[in-house]
DNA sequence: CGAATATGACTTTTGGGTAAGTTACCACAG
DNA sequence: CTGTGGTAACTTACCCAAAAGTCATATTCG
């Protein structure tokens, strides 16, 4: 009964689980929750379908697993950046900084907290919405002041500049993604040379 | 044998496939390609599901067709607003602005052109391509020329901010169909509003 | 040996797709 | 104004492939 594959490998379940995430993470960003497939997670992380099924119990439970250390991981950077002393644009381009130092080699990672074939119902849509309400209430935060230094209040313009502005994140990720040769660093000076170049459009257009 | 609901109802064929046409770009649109169920698609239409199939074909000849319709309508209009004399910020407002009044009662077509779940490959990546291309390259002209009025002519500034862009259209979209009171009219002072406040407080960050 | 790590081979469910037939409408012969 | 046959509009009941999920079992390590 020689089963050539089968017994242990010496891994760890910890970090198999590090390896699946990391693996689980990159398609679940690429194709969606609907699209992703977990035999093929299964065989891309070099281990077999129910080895995963062990570690995670689903292939929701692997989703929530991989949308919990994501929307951790960015809330966090986000949270520590609000918490500096940036205030209107400044504070934007900052985040942005830290965006893109933090998922330079994960760029897929930021797609998972906006997948629309998600089921959006039980505990994967308790982690989505924990997260995400954290990540839209501090952009929501630094709407709000940059809004109020020009004078403007209302709550659905805040609302609605706060959707633009997570819009405007995703998209960059996106182009990022689809350009693996942009360094962190090229990125921010594109998006801040991008910033003043509008600035002085603006004010010639306004002229 | 009787089959109660079997036979004609006196529908003719192109006014059923409109009636098809509709509630799919609707499911898919909100849901996307992948995680669209074409059983679903026909109840919510009040037929079944073979007369889905006798029309359109497959799943992916459905969902090409609702493209095909949902593309051709989009980019006629930008492209008329594009046939214009609006450059810089004021075009992009007129793009918005047409936008709004197009799809006020059918504001979840814009995002069936950006599903990540569609097949990339065969008859609807052509159908896709030809659409987002055109669009692609009506934005890129558009911002080609407002940031030409700033100095800048980088290719890839250009491609990033065409995302960034197109990205916000995106978002804006998405904030429409999650806040259905709020009219065409409204959603084009609020943008416009928010575009004059980013301006000075631009110029205030900037002193 | 026992627990942890691992898998081949299976069952179940889901959903795209189809075969075969039913009913209504309509043009036209008588 | 009535049959009658052809066609367009429709459905029930099914098939089947793919993918989610499970079971029994095998190997290795402490």
């Amino acid at each position: 009964m020689a089963r050539p594959n089968a017994g242990t490998k010496g891994v760890p379940r910890a970090e198999r689980e590090q390896q699946i995430l990391a693996v689980a993470s990159m398609a679940f960003g690429a194709n969606g929750f609907a699209a992703t497939n977990i035999s093929e997670v299964a065989r891309d992380a070099g281990i077999s379908k129910p080895l995963v099924y062990n570690y995670f119990g689903s292939k929701e439970g692997l989703y929530a697993a991989c949308l919990d250390e994501a929307g951790a991981l960015v809330g966090d950077e986000i949270e520590r950046i609000a918490r500096g002393d940036a205030v209107g644009i400044e504070r934007g381009i900052r985040t942005l900084d830290g965006m893109f130092a933090l998922l330079d080699d994960q760029r897929h990672l930021w797609r998972l907290l906006h997948d629309r074939t998600a089921p959006a119902t039980g505990a994967i849509a308790a982690v989505v919405n924990q997260h995400t309400h954290r990540i839209d209430r501090l952009a929501h935060e630094g709407v709000t002041e940059l809004l109020a230094l020009a004078g403007d209040s209302d709550e659905r313009d805040i609302s609605i500049m706060t959707a633009a502005w997570l819009g405007i994140v995703d998209s960059l990720m996106d182009w990022w993604v689809a350009h693996p040769d942009e360094s962190a660093t090229q990125m921010v000076e594109r998006v801040t040379r991008l910033f003043t170049a509008l600035l002085s459009d603006v004010a010639v257009g306004a002229s």
